[in-house]
DNA sequence: CGGGTTTGACCAGCGC
DNA sequence: GCGCTGGTCAAACCCG
């Protein structure tokens, strides 16, 4: 997996039913929505890191949550969403200079994921992909920011 | 001292 | 089957 099929600002199909965006909206503090796509079949590949080995005992479903991920144009990587997340990784990825941080939603029984990434092409743009839903409220209620997440909520309730 | 980051190792999936 | 690559773990480290 190199690239997520994100789709890119020159397509002017993408277009988000929820999220009445424009490719030129503007978020509270200056980022530029781009574009938002899920994806529903990503193949999971649960670790159970047992060291014991119980190789095939517990059958884990293949699916894993649906992911949206979206573009920013920001000079910082860390976009304050609201909540609180934990960094549990960092891969370089080919292709690409910079590297991609995965990060973990802290919040007790919320296992909501994101990797952030910058584009080797364009690095102003940052790609932000989130894993999950969060099921509690947020943090730090951040303006518009909020309202955009709640409707990803909605969104992502229907599938 | 507690919570977050860094960083190398480990593991699984996939392509060749 | 092997090697590459992406994703995750976890111990050490850092910082308020």
């Amino acid at each position: 997996m190199e690239n997520y099929p994100i789709l890119f600002p020159s397509s002017t199909s993408f277009h988000s039913p929820r999220l009445a965006l424009s490719p030129s909206d503007t978020i509270s503090n200056g980022q530029v929505f781009l574009g938002l796509q899920d994806e529903n079949n990503v193949p999971a590949s649960h670790a159970s890191r047992e060291k014991e080995g119980n190789p095939s005992k517990k059958k884990e479903k293949k699916v894993r949550k649906p992911r949206y991920a979206f573009r920013t144009r920001s000079q910082i990587d860390i976009l304050d969403d609201g909540f609180r997340w934990r960094k549990y990784g960092q891969k370089a990825v080919k292709n690409n200079r910079f590297p991609r941080s995965y990060y973990r939603c802290t919040h007790q029984g919320c296992d909501v994921k994101k990797q952030v990434q910058r584009l080797s092409m364009d690095e102003t743009i940052v790609v932000t992909t989130y894993e999950g839903v969060h099921s509690h409220p947020v943090d730090k209620p951040n303006d518009n920011f909020e309202d955009i997440l709640n409707q990803m909520k909605i969104y992502s309730s229907f599938q």
